[in-house]
DNA sequence: TCAAAAGTGTTCGAATTACACCCATGG
DNA sequence: CCATGGGTGTAATTCGAACACTTTTGA
C-alpha cells in the first residue's frame, strides 16, 4: 500500500484545523522514462538498460523511475538521468504522458516520457556501469518492454519536427564538431541526403558557429575545420525558424 | 483512502497465481484538464466553469475532473469535453502533464492538460448549463485557480505554434465562413495584422476551400463569399507544412 | 600519383512581399 | 450617392534548388 502522505508545513498552514482531502479517488503510480538520445559521429544512439526487477526482467526498457512523494515530475526525469548518466544541465522536454490502463501489467502506472539530447562522448567518460546501460544504434534497437517503443517512436518524431526548425541539434555534438559531420547528423535524422554545398551554407548563414583554426583529421586526408558554437547566439536565436530542411513536408 | 483496485480479467489471466505489486510506492491523484478554445467570429475566446467543490469554491477554473480507476487519459478529456459541452469528436491534443507537488494545496495532483478546439457554435446550441460554464475573451479572462493560467498561457502558445504550419484552425470555424472571417481569426491569433491580397492568395493556393454560392450580408454591404473546408483535402493535407505565417519568428 | 573527402559560386525558377484600385450594396 | 468592407493583379525582391570543379594530403 502507498505509504501514508505526510502533510507538508506549507500545507498546515493553508489549513491550520482539518486538512481536508479528495475523497473517493484512485490514486496511481506515476513514473518518467527517458527517452536519451545520443550521436556518435556517424548514427544517432539511444540509451537502454536491462530491467532490473519482474514484471519483463532481463529485458530492454528505457531507463525510468516511480515519481516520489514530493518530487516534481522534471525533477524525476532529471534525476534518473543522472543516475544513468552522470550528467546534468543536459537538453530535457517533456514528450507525453502515457495513461493506457493496461500499459503495465502488474499494475496500472501512468509514465511521462521525457525525451533527451545528450552528447555521447560525454556519457561515455562518465559511465556508471551498475545498470547495464548500452547505447543502440536506433535503427536496431532491441525490443522493448511495455509501450517504450511507442515513446521512442514518438520521441523521434518530435526531435525530427523541432530539429527542422530549432538549431536543438547541437545538443548532441561535442563542443567541437566539423560541419561535415553535422550533415550526418541532420542526414541521419531525416534519413535522407542533403546537397552539401546548400547545406553548408544554409548552416553558415545562421551564424551560430566559429570557425576554428584546427582540423579535424580522422575522416579525410584534406581535414575538416572544426567549429564550435555560439553559445550567445544559440541561446538567443533558439526559438527562432532557422528552416535547415529543404522539404520540411512528410515530417509528422 | 484510494479504494482498493480490483484486479481485472485481463490481468488475472495473465498471472494466475499471485498478482505480485509494486510495493512501497506511492500512489498520487491524477486529474485531466482541459483548455477549450473557441472563436465567436471577431475574437478567441475560453469556456471556463465556477468551481464546485473545495477548495476555491466559486473561483473560475478550467474544466477538469480526476482520472477514473480504469480509465485512459485522453478517453477521460474527451468524458468532460462532452459532459460540457454535448460534444463529442473535437479536435483534442494533449498539451503537457503538470506535476508540481504543491499545485493542489489538498493534495499533491498530477495534472494532464489537453487544449480543445471547438466551433463555438456548436456549443451554444448544445449547452448543458449545469456547471455554470462561461465563454471569457482570452483577452479579459478571470483569474483562475491553481496553475491554470499556467496552462492557458502554454495552450496559447502551442496553439500559435501549430496554426503557423498547421490549418488548424478550421477547427474553430463553423461549417461555413468567409475568408475575411478567416484572417480576423489568424491575425487574433497572431495578434498582428495581415495584408488581406497576400492573406486571400495564399489561403486560395492551400486549395483547402471550396467556395460556395451564397455570401454572408453580416458583416458588410457587398458580402462576402462563404466556403467550405475540403474534409478530404484538409484530412491529406494536415501535417503538411502551410507556410500561414509571413514572420513565424517571435512565435515561441 | 591518385583516391577520398572538403570546400566553394552561379544560375534559374518559385515564393514572398509590398502596394492601389474597382466593386457591390444597404442605408 | 456614398461609406463600408470585399475582392483582385503586378512588379520587385528574396529565397531555395540544382548543379561541377578545385583543393588537400595520406597512403
Amino acid at each position: 500500500m502507498a505509504k501514508k502522505r505526510q502533510i507538508s508545513n506549507q500545507e498546515a498552514k493553508l489549513f491550520p484545523i482539518a486538512m481536508p482531502k479528495y475523497q473517493k479517488q484512485t490514486r496511481f503510480l506515476v513514473a518518467v522514462d527517458c527517452i536519451i538520445f545520443g550521436f556518435d559521429g556517424t548514427e544517432l544512439k539511444l540509451l537502454l538498460v536491462q530491467r532490473g526487477l519482474e514484471p519483463e526482467k532481463g529485458k530492454w526498457s528505457l531507463i525510468g523511475s516511480f515519481i516520489r512523494e514530493e518530487e516534481d515530475i522534471e525533477k524525476g526525469a532529471n534525476r534518473i538521468l543522472n543516475q544513468m548518466t552522470g550528467l546534468a544541465g543536459v537538453y530535457l522536454e517533456q514528450l507525453h504522458a502515457f495513461g493506457n490502463p493496461e500499459r503495465d501489467p502488474i499494475e496500472r502506472t501512468i509514465s511521462v516520457a521525457y525525451f533527451a539530447l545528450i552528447d555521447i562522448h560525454q556519457y561515455e567518460r562518465q559511465l556508471n556501469d551498475d545498470y547495464h546501460a548500452e547505447w543502440f544504434p536506433i535503427k536496431s534497437a532491441p525490443r522493448l518492454i511495455f509501450d517504450h517503443e511507442q515513446m521512442v517512436e514518438m520521441a523521434k518524431k518530435r526531435l525530427r519536427y523541432k530539429a527542422a526548425f530549432h538549431p536543438i541539434l547541437f545538443e548532441l555534438l561535442p563542443e567541437k564538431f566539423t560541419v561535415p559531420q553535422l550533415q550526418n547528423l541532420y542526414e541521419g535524422i531525416f534519413d535522407t541526403v542533403f546537397d552539401k554545398r546548400n547545406f553548408s551554407r544554409k548552416i553558415q548563414s545562421t551564424k551560430l558557429l566559429i570557425k576554428q583554426k584546427d582540423k579535424d583529421k580522422e575522416n579525410s586526408k584534406k581535414g575538416a575545420y572544426y567549429y564550435k558554437l555560439d553559445k550567445r547566439r544559440y541561446a538567443a536565436n533558439f526559438h527562432a525558424f532557422l528552416n535547415f530542411i529543404p522539404n520540411p513536408d512528410n515530417i509528422k
